[in-house]
DNA sequence: CTGGGGATGGGGCCC
DNA sequence: TGGGCCCCATCCCCA
């Protein structure tokens, strides 16, 4: 006895699960987008997913040779066996869907490919290893993206994709298979068409919907929009991770969902003979564009950003539309400052990205409009000005006219004078806070308050407080920070990443120091004391609130 | 019910 | 870039 659909309905239901990150244990980043997976899908697909999904949740691919739009096709092949081309016959899609397949060693997929292009009666392409010029190489684009790496298995990672792609380009001269220019300008062009906005139909709306979640830290533009959290394991996560992990599952949501290139004439299939498979449509896509979430970053760079010779460079002039957020953060500043959150339009559900009718090609960038839908996240919009200067809190309806007036700014203005900053804890400020009452020397003073450092560097990383512009997003939430340090801290708790584990209780955590600080509990340490009343604590926090309730007057 | 303590999460900031 | 330590906030337990 045999049911005759068993493994195309479970395959149905496993990319369904995908579609809504229902039980997806393991995120892969191709360059600038997230996509959520099963773990025994990937493995089962190919060996080399295999061996990467072993030890690892967080896939980090090689983005020489595979962009997230080919990506997202790949993922749509090993979840339905179909090869979803029917927008995207061109050679070079096929190109680039070869060398991703022989990169990630499906076998079958690159089998399928090289036969359409045989059958195109187009002639393998030949090795060619340098990369389009209008595709930044990989390595420059490595150090350009936030990528959480679990700590204990991020160089087993490298170790493994060299050994892999040592393997694979052995197999490449075997197959006679490898990436050309011309397949480089496929993928270039192909991420380039995709990212203009309604440029061209099919392609762009793969490109906009499909590509899942922008991780890019340089963030040109980004359309977001948000999805239902589902009825998944993220529920039993905190808030923030649910909200990242929908945000993931909503980029395959886009992706799966994408009932036109399934159910298009050149559609092929691995085990062929299929009736067209289309996902349920959910509905998500009707609203993709509903409620969208636009950061346009401006050409131009910081102008004191740059006059410091700031090596960061990327920090922009401050027009973060940023996303209203649920939790006291606010857009990631506090009330007083001049990063407002408007929801007037956000709940007329006020369609933002298409209000601006600036595409991310307008600011400089290629990078795609990444769309995706998150519960409790919600686009803020500035009414017809979209471009917001963020030390006056100016709305502006274009970037150009945005970036004019940021240069009316003077480098003070950039800053803020934060008198508040004083009124703090006395003791604390002598104490540990300010780190100017050291016994070392410090000649490099804060030109705003009193701090002063020991080194240039720590200086203008300090001055970087002063200012209104946070040059480092996440791109989950949209929430900004000063450091680039704290955005990846603030983003493994985002991908639920915990690599610090107790031996004692297997109660995991963030940060080591979270750990060094739980372990005291298992060994009944209580270093910190009380000198008005003894007591002792685990913790120095829990010994600075024990304090308060020494001074304060109830 | 309330207040205090234990424990944890997240962000800011300095090194 | 990551570690370390600061802060605040929060939850839970218990007296």
């Amino acid at each position: 006895m045999e049911l005759p659909n068993h493994a195309k309905q479970l395959l149905l239901q496993l990319n369904q699960q995908r579609a809504k990150g229902f039980l997806c244990d393991v995120i892969i980043v191709v360059e600038n987008a997230l996509f959520r997976a099963h773990k025994n899908i990937l493995a089962a697909s190919s060996i080399y997913f295999k061996s990467l999904v072993l030890h690892d949740n967080l896939i980090n691919l090689d983005t020489d040779m595979v962009n997230p739009s080919v990506f997202r096709q790949i993922l749509d092949f090993i979840y339905t066996g179909k090869l979803l081309s029917a927008d995207q016959a061109s050679e070079q899609n096929f190109n680039a869907l070869l060398t991703a397949a022989s990169y990630l060693q499906l076998h079958d997929l690159a089998a399928l490919c090289r036969k359409k292009i045989k059958r195109n009666g187009k002639p393998l392409p030949t090795k060619h290893t340098t990369p389009h010029p209008g595709r930044p190489h990989r390595n420059q684009r490595l150090s350009s993206t936030p990528v959480i790496q679990n700590r204990y298995s991020g160089s087993k990672d490298i170790e493994k994709k060299k050994i892999t792609e040592e393997l694979f380009k052995d197999r490449l001269s075997d197959d006679e298979v490898y990436v050309t220019g011309s397949n480089q300008e496929g993928l270039s062009s192909l991420h380039g068409v995709a990212s203009k906005h309604g440029s061209n139909g099919n392609i762009s709306s793969i490109g906009d919907q499909g590509l899942g979640l922008d991780l890019s830290k340089k963030s040109p533009s980004v359309s977001v929009t948000h999805e239902e959290v589902s009825p998944n394991e993220n529920q039993q996560e905190s808030p923030q991770s649910a909200s990242a992990s929908s945000a993931n599952s909503a980029s395959f949501e886009d992706s799966t969902a994408n009932p036109q290139s399934v159910e298009g004439g050149d559609s092929m299939e691995i085990d062929g003979g299929d009736e067209n498979q289309s996902l349920p449509d959910t509905g998500q896509r009707k609203s993709l564009h509903h409620l969208a979430m636009k950061k346009e970053w401006p050409k131009k760079e910081n102008a004191y950003e740059n006059s410091k010779g700031d090596e960061e460079g990327t920090i922009p002039n401050g027009v973060i539309v940023g996303p209203k957020l649920t939790d006291k953060s606010n857009c990631g500043y506090s009330s007083e400052h001049s990063f407002q959150c408007k929801e007037d339009d956000v709940e007329n559900g006020k369609d933002i990205s298409d209000e601006s009718g600036h595409s991310e090609s307008e600011s400089g960038h290629t990078s795609a409009n990444y769309v995706y839908r998150q519960e409790g996240f919600e686009p803020v919009a500035y009414g017809d000005n979209l471009y917001v200067c963020i030390p006056c809190g100016k709305g502006f309806p274009s970037s150009e006219q945005l970036n004019a007036h940021v240069e009316t700014h003077t480098e003070e203005e950039l800053y803020i004078k934060e008198e508040d900053s004083y009124i703090k804890d006395e003791a604390e400020d002598l104490s540990t806070q300010n780190p100017s009452f050291g016994n070392e020397p410090r000649p490099f003073k804060c030109s705003v308050c009193e701090k002063s450092y020991k080194d240039p560097a720590t200086l203008r990383q300090h001055e970087k407080t002063h200012w209104l512009t946070r040059p480092f997003p996440c791109n989950i939430c949209g929430k900004m920070f000063t450091q680039r340090g704290t955005m990846t801290r603030h983003m493994r708790s985002h991908l639920g990443l915990k690599p610090f584990a107790c031996e004692e209780c297997g109660m995991r955590f963030t940060r080591q120091y979270r750990l060094t600080e739980h372990m005291r509990v298992h060994s009944g340490e209580k270093p910190y004391e009380c000198q008005l009343c003894g007591g002792k604590f685990t913790q120095q926090r829990n010994l600075i609130s024990h304090l308060r309730m020494h001074t304060s007057p109830s």
